[in-house]
DNA sequence: TAAAAAATTGACCATATGGTCAGGTTTTTC
DNA sequence: GAAAAACCTGACCATATGGTCAATTTTTTA
């Protein structure tokens, strides 16, 4: 028989050995398309690192544009978790400061993760624009009534909760996604544990601080 | 005469036709690059906006990493000035709030810039890393002395200077590099002056505060 | 253990794209 | 105003790469 339907796909469903195949080159595409987008990744490269060859990988992911949006829906669900801490009756200091440590872990332990993530905005997210105009922006407007609450309370300064999400996020992206110019002005030529500590205090400093707690 | 060398290029050189074409290349390659990223642009397209044929566009710019290298060059230009205004016996809030304001109006009026600039770090920065750890880390390292001045002065609450920096860069250009996020999540089609206005105002206010100013 | 289903693979193809080139036209120079 | 330099262009080529396919092997199922 040709080919087989790739039916399935959806996480958990498929045979045993479907199943450890298409986890072995979702990460090896995670790296690949971290590092040369999606225009620079090439199928033979993903296949080369997840150890298949080229048809075996085209047998579980029909076009490289399934491989990427797979790659993207892991990342999402990633993405999406964390702001559990903000809530109308968390302390909003902790709460603010978990979200960064979190967020600076993420870029930490998932650079790769969060370069595709960005990589895709910095093009115009023409596979995620939905998502962000749906649900993650639900989410956004959901979070900004905790904060608006506490401000409302004078629990923080006032600040325009959406902006400050948006600040959140960069000042903790930016050590996973321009690791390079980072890695730079500080003079190092990858960032360690340390570094990461460093800056994680630095960014709680100065938003806790800017906040107003 | 088979196609000439390309000798000049440098800015001023050149006759005046070589002049007013390299400069529309040069805008329409920032725009494609912006749009697809190195990989993703093609020399068609380029010569497409340009308005010229793509052969006659190889007669200016040998290869797409020569065009792309040009395009580069006119940004990092752009990157390096504005630092200007922090100096040792500067108003602390004025020259950061100076700094901020001109960052965020290079994120409203030439977001293609600063997409071309995310992509190369994005992905390693293999054209300009040499700058980075040269020109930049040391203009970093210079400034960052004028803000330890300032603290140990009592005139700002104690910042990593350096992080702080990345931190600015983070703050101001994700308007630019991430704007589709920053949309669907302000619930916007594009940014207008308005949005960049209320940004701008954010970032002062947000920084400001977190330096104890 | 035999039939069916799933998985594997090398050979192959179509297309897109960066780049070349020879010959022509325009502009500048003296 | 002629020689030289600069500029322009359509036709062409080599290569890289996404994707197909038919044949084979391995695994599962009953």
């Amino acid at each position: 028989m040709t080919a087989a339907a790739p039916v399935p796909r959806e996480d958990g469903r498929g045979g045993r050995i479907r199943q450890q195949q298409e986890g072995a080159i979702l990460q090896a595409a995670e790296q690949v398309f971290a590092r040369a987008g999606f225009q620079g990744a090439t199928m033979a490269e993903i296949a080369l690192r997840a150890g298949l060859p080229k048809s075996n990988l085209h047998y579980y992911f029909g076009t490289k544009a399934e491989v990427y949006r797979a790659v993207l829906g892991h990342i999402l669900r990633l993405w999406l978790a964390e702001t559990d801490s903000i809530t109308p009756d968390a302390d909003p200091r902790e709460a603010l400061g978990h979200y960064i440590a979190a967020k600076m872990r993420l870029s930490a332990e998932r650079p790769d993760a969060s370069r595709v993530f960005a990589n895709e905005l910095l093009h115009g997210a023409p596979e995620i624009g939905d998502y962000l105009r749906g649900e993650l922006r639900a989410l956004v407007a959901d979070k900004a009534q905790v904060i608006e609450g506490w401000i409302a309370e004078g629990r923080m300064a006032p600040v325009d909760p959406v902006h400050l999400f948006i600040s959140l996020w960069a000042l903790t992206q930016t050590y996973a996604d321009f690791e390079t110019q980072v890695c730079a002005v500080l003079g190092r030529t990858a960032l360690g544990p340390d570094d990461y500590r460093r800056a994680t205090a630095h960014v709680q400093a100065l938003v806790l601080r800017g906040c107003g707690l």
